[in-house]
DNA sequence: ACGTTATAGTTACAAATGCAACCATTTGCA
DNA sequence: TGCAAATGGTTGCATTTGTAACTATAACGT
């Protein structure tokens, strides 16, 4: 964040924000930063998107999960759940099955190729957020854990 | 974060991430419902996006900026905020003219028109930022400002 | 049993975004 | 001077994303 050089510093009487202390604009840029960080990291081994990604690892946490339950715990919203589901069963990444007694819903478990990656780039995220965190002291570390909590309990 | 029923918790030996615990993951949910919900405020009275409201941000606190500049500022790429000039350009928000003696770059400031809006639309945008903030007491406050600055300085 | 309402998921279309190629102008330097 | 490289900015095209409408099945109430 060099500052060199100040242009015509606007108009006091209109009080403009300043983006750079503004939290919602400051919490975006590092948010994307670092998902895009990790998000490189697979993107370039396999052929297979963010939320393609999230799917992929719900999914791997809790399997037999439907399309509208893997859209509640990846805060994704059902439609681009289905996309992805599309794209990721079309690569035999993951299966899809359908439930005994409710034909509406789906049952989604990872193939072996599904797995195989998975065990492969959830190592990889892992580490990526670890290099992140190591910026942090443990004491930072437990603050931010900590405001997360309370931000996202806030919005629901 | 209501976890009432626990489906099929997945094989140990895949070592699976655990999403709701993934900084990466925390942080972009949090930042997005943070911004969505300012970005709602101004999106539904005026109709403006929110690359485009942070041109106007950034135009409101340095005028005669070019195009490049702005997209500095912004940290958005300069065809985003090429686009987000012209329709702005064409509501009538911003001028642009273009620099003596450098007739590729532009000079960007507020119309009138432009600086009404800002100075409405500025006022709600920190009025919304309070209200996040309000969550957290000064402590947490004051680390949640220092982590950010560190994690915005990692990626540099 | 029957119609209404709700739920799971997909599709269609529009708007937003990203990337590469592209003009115009300026800069650097032989 | 003149020509290659750099810079500011826009345009075209393909991909992604968001929203609403739609299909199919299930649940509910009478």
């Amino acid at each position: 964040m060099s500052d060199k050089r100040q242009p015509a510093p606007a108009h006091a009487e209109h009080a403009p924000l300043q983006l750079e202390h503004f939290l919602p604009y400051r919490l975006s840029i590092v948010s994307n930063t670092i998902s895009q960080l990790i998000a490189d990291d697979y993107q370039r081994r396999y052929d297979i998107s963010m939320t393609e990604w999230r799917v992929m690892a719900v999914l791997a946490r809790f399997e037999g999960l439907s399309a509208r339950e893997v859209a509640e715990r990846t805060a994704m919203d059902k439609v681009a759940v289905s996309r992805a589901l599309a794209r990721l069963v079309a690569a035999d990444r993951v299966n899809r099955d359908t439930h005994d007694g409710d034909k509406r819903r789906s049952v989604l478990s990872l193939t072996e190729s599904g797995w195989t990656m998975h065990d492969e780039v959830a190592p990889m995220a892992r580490a990526r957020e670890r290099e992140v965190l190591a910026r942090l002291d443990a004491e930072e570390q437990m603050w931010l854990n900590r405001i997360l909590d309370k931000l996202q309990a806030g919005n629901m």
